[in-house]
DNA sequence: CTTGTCGTATTACATGTGTAGACCTTTCAC
DNA sequence: GTGAAAGGTCTACACATGTAATACGACAAG
């Protein structure tokens, strides 16, 4: 049943509105895509279906109409897929990611220094208790 | 021609045997997976011959074998698919990606210490030219 | 020359995905 | 109650990918 949390971008764009919303019903979904994808209808129930059948979404009926909620969340797909591209990418070196993060074009003054302010957060939570009384 | 940046796990493999050695022949590409994977000849050889349609190798031929290159690099590989994961899940916020990683398990103190260097590192590199002089 | 071996090219099939038409069923308006 | 509207379900097709058997061409050994 292949691994539901390995999605692709437009299996992610599906959740993103179920994540948001928290449920949705079909046609909510197509409608919020219309814009970006102009996807018929039928498209959205297709790929919504497949969903299901990998344990990613479920359903319920509501006056004859499905109403999808999400069984996985974003914080369960962002993990494995970013685990997986470290692996692939970066023979799982977190550092090396963190490494090429810099170096490439993509982080912004602005960016570095959330993510110095991101780090300091991290330590003051996972301080290492002194043992010292 | 389906971007040849964006590259599967096998793909992956693959590549990585001919950035690590800089070119090799098929039977040497085989070979280097077989424990891993045990697939056959042909099937690395399929591989290739499509890796080779989509302009991420090329090969040359050398007594009746072929011999593969890369062409398109490792740094490549990662930009478009790290750029890509952090879009898609992310929305394009470096910060909130290395955020995750802080967060996620995956992260050693060992991680973390390497990637404080890292900052300090990329922040001597970038300094800001003062213009006081 | 004949033939086996080696290595590539061709062909094939299953699965997952993107995409959607055609069809069926329920129900609301007259 | 009859027909149109609404909303699923089924079926279908193209393309990418993983996987490999089969076929074909060239070269070396005898």
């Amino acid at each position: 049943m292949a691994e539901p949390h390995q999605l692709t971008e437009l299996q992610i764009a599906i959740m993103r509105i179920l994540w948001d919303r928290r449920e949705a019903t079909v046609a909510e979904i197509h409608a919020a895509l219309l814009d970006e994808r102009g996807l018929a209808p039928t498209t959205v129930a297709t790929l919504l279906s497949r969903l299901e059948k990998r344990g990613a979404v479920k359903h319920s009926t509501v006056a004859r109409q499905y109403v999808y909620y999400p069984l996985i969340t974003e914080e369960d797909v962002r993990s494995t897929m970013v685990a997986d591209l470290t692996d692939q990418l970066f023979d799982g070196d977190v550092a090396e990611l963190v490494s090429h993060l810099l170096r490439a074009q993509d982080i912004s003054p602005d960016d570095l220094e959330k993510v110095k302010e991101l780090i300091a957060t991290h330590e003051a939570g996972t301080e290492v208790p002194d043992d010292h009384r």
